[in-house]
DNA sequence: GTTGTATTCAACCTAGAGGTTGATAAAGCC
DNA sequence: GGCTTTATCAACCTCTAGGTTGAATACAAC
């Protein structure tokens, strides 16, 4: 099957990794170089506990990947799973825009024609 | 200030309104038409009180909009909104690919040249 | 006004997310 | 070996998301 192909729990995981500011914050930083998680925690008021669990919220999501560096363990953002994410909003999104805009050429065109769109 | 701007709390609300199965199986059922909620509930084996809370959220998340047809409520989806989504999406992504981009001409160009990307 | 249909409100339950502290693992430095 | 740095594991706490049932609202139809 299609690797890029996106099952249910994987766009869960993802969206639900972008729910959450910290998280964002990292994806963030991350689009500029890689980082560690002690570089990344350090913006942030809270434990590097607290950002090693987001970073494992963001790896399980499929957003980002690791290295190792000695004991340091690199953190790089996977720029083809945010593709991906674009693909499933645009996907619904040209949908609808589609919709609309048969409708309003149906509008300006001359009479109401009763067609779909309740 | 820009009315397409999105703050924290606002994407908050948008991503985690998307991590999850039912309201993403509402948003694709709402890119072909409006809906009611009753519509809604139907393909799924939750009660209507459930559907009606994920709209709710949806709703607050600014993902879809509502209005009134006697004593129906009509579901609409705002694909504007998902606009906004993509656009924060693809500014991260191209950041990093264009970084990506960058590195690649680099090694291919003749030396390490010993620069950026830790 | 009574019945029926569409939707929401309210109270409740359970599982999981996000945070903490404290201990542990793994690798470099002296 | 011992010390330091980087990162994770484990146990715990609290709050909220998603679900339920049952009652209430709003409007239509008869």
């Amino acid at each position: 099957m299609d690797p890029a192909e996106l099952g249910p729990e994987a766009l869960d995981r993802a969206f639900m990794a972008l729910a959450d500011p910290v998280r964002r914050a990292i994806v963030a930083r991350l689009s500029r170089s890689d980082a560690t998680v002690n570089e990344l925690a350090e913006p942030f008021a809270i434990t590097k506990q607290a950002v090693s669990k987001h970073i494992q919220v963001l790896e399980q999501a499929g957003l980002v990947t690791r290295s190792r560096d000695a004991q340091r363990r690199p953190v790089h953002l996977d720029s083809a799973a945010l593709e991906r994410l674009t693909a499933w909003l645009d996907q619904y999104r040209l949908i609808a825009e589609r919709r609309f805009r048969l409708l309003d050429e149906l509008l300006a065109d001359n009479r109401p024609a009763g067609a779909a769109e309740k």
